[in-house]
DNA sequence: CTGAAAGCGCTTACAG
DNA sequence: CTGAAAGCGCTTACAG
């Protein structure tokens, strides 16, 4: 800037002023500077800028899990919205790691990103706290944190359970198996009192067996459902708590050579552009994604502009419920079709 | 800073020796420092930093789409390996847009990225001047440029296309229909080149309607393979470019109420989770997803740190023919299994 | 081992 | 419409 003001022959507040467009300027001067910038090449300094000004103009966004569909339409969505805003988007996945996270939280905190949005990994109490020292505006996204008052677009995890529970049950299913995601979770714990509310609304009793710990990732789901169909008293339908424990089950039912939906129902949660091309083709609940991106992304620049002020807003999102053809009907009381599996 | 020297009642640099470890400092003056910080809550300031040190510590990468995994897989890969040096990362998608790529190099450039990753959208004249004008380091993925000179970790597109054509032939296919991408960008084109290279290779004349030009998106995909299948002479096999296009051949195939590989066989490129979890499982070529992502970190940051001086660096990889169950054996000369259509 | 001070490249009242 | 100058919060020779 300097330079070009001296090589136009004007102050450094002229060349600010056409370069922002802060102030008007004659326009001799401003062809004066615009032939120096070019010139010389000058590119205004963000960094700079950000130092004098106190803002950024970015976003820290902070996911499990980069590899994850779920996470990457809604981080799309987001984009689109802050990109537009003027906001770039600094990106930090953790894998569900909770210290990766704090450290992503303090790196980008220092860095003085103007807001956060984060779908956060882990206990509350710990995250409350990192939270909180940044003194930054966030949103919360796919779970709230308790104690902490902050805006979050969030979805009815426990009624879209309760509709895929519902809907296998209309079919004629009573023994369905459940693989959660981590219980250590706000998603996790809401999908399985979801499965639980929709046992208990058709009078169905819950059955240990039939609930298999997952930790959203395939590998666990693949243990489950081995587990799951090698018991004594196998399921006649499985629901996986999101989209990558789905990959796991179908593994284990192919290495079982079980089919879908001839053998066993199954039934997801998240959609994924693959769940409808492939065999079969995945029933599942299907998240607002874009949506849920979108109004984070507003939820935050409305606060960071102080257009919103005050109490944390919510926004809760439903699911949808995509039938497709992984779920068949099936005998009420009748077990599995054996598969040469009576002797156990 | 300033307000932890003087509660401190230290100078400013004795702060900053303690802060960053630059320098000795005695202990009775350490603790009152670290104890003035955690009274005030100081927290660093990276945007001083950098403007001082000329450094800020992120990079910036610019993808074409983050909905696609492979994208995704190779950016898990960059940020584990820059997260580790220290690094930041800036994620700009441009849904092939070049426009919005341009804008994206811009405004990297102005915020002072130290290097930049980038996966190319479009011509290859604007691209370079654009990368030329921000003097920085950068990596190619996935393409090189022709006439800009910098490390690029590339695949080899044209062998590894090759060599599922060769299966395909092996297993007696000899109309084999090619999904290409855009043919204005490279792998678009070299894929496309390995498809004719094959056929050369085979003795088997080419035949125009046999590819159909596609974007690297599902929906082009859809549209040619009907194309392909209700052509008066149909393929006994596909072959799409990309991992999306996959989807759009599937669903076709469904719409049309064609089996693979039963009624036509159908092989990928990209591997991506759920290729060999549902049916058919996916006969692709696997891209070294990973491998990509962290030699392009590896490169990035030697050359930041002046470790690497010179000429452009390339680093070309293989991809790996991933067989499974899409593909199946035909007798050479024989057509696409009727299904009522001999009318045709 | 420690401090005073310059300077990174901007923005922006203040004064004209 | 224009300029001189302070200051954002750091780092870092330089001097002691």
């Amino acid at each position: 800037m300097l330079a070009v003001a001296k090589a136009a022959k004007v102050s450094i507040f002229t060349v600010s002023a056409v370069v922002n467009g802060t102030s008007v300027v004659s326009d001799q001067r401003r062809e004066r500077v615009e032939k120096a910038i070019r010139a010389i090449g000058y590119k205004r300094n963000a960094v700079a800028r950000s130092l004098k000004t106190g803002r950024t103009q970015t976003i820290g966004v902070v996911i499990g899990d980069i590899t994850n569909p779920f996470y990457t339409d809604v981080v799309a969505a987001i984009q689109q919205v802050l990109y537009r805003a003027g906001y770039g988007v600094m990106l930090c996945c953790n894998d569900r790691d909770v210290t990766l996270q704090e450290d992503h939280i303090a790196v980008l905190r220092d860095r003085r990103v103007d807001g956060l949005i984060i779908s956060p990994t882990g206990e509350d109490t710990h995250l409350r706290k990192a939270l909180e020292q940044t003194h930054l505006p966030v949103v919360l996204v796919d779970r709230i944190l308790t104690g902490f008052d902050c805006d979050a677009v969030i979805i009815e995890n426990r009624s879209a359970v309760r509709s895929v529970m519902r809907y296998l049950i209309s079919l004629g299913h009573r023994r369905i198996g459940f693989i959660s995601g981590l219980l250590g979770s706000f998603t996790g714990r809401e999908r399985l009192a979801g499965y639980n509310d929709a046992l208990k609304e058709a009078g169905i009793a819950r059955e240990q067996g039939l609930v298999q710990l997952g930790n959203f990732r395939s590998d666990e789901a693949y243990e489950a459902t081995l587990r799951l169909m090698t018991a004594a008293k196998s399921p006649t339908a499985i629901i996986s708590s999101n989209n990558q424990m789905v990959i796991g089950v179908m593994k284990a039912l192919n290495h079982l050579k079980l089919s879908c939906p001839e053998d066993i129902s199954v039934a997801g949660f998240d959609d994924f552009p693959w769940a409808d091309a492939f065999r079969p083709q995945l029933t599942t609940i299907a998240q607002p994604v874009r949506a849920i991106g979108e109004q984070a992304a507003h939820l935050l620049i409305e606060r960071i502009d102080g257009r919103a002020k005050g109490k944390g807003r919510k926004v809760i999102l439903a699911g949808e419920l995509k039938v497709r053809e992984s779920c068949r009907r099936v005998i009420p009381g009748a077990t599995r079709k054996s598969r040469g599996e009576a002797a156990q």
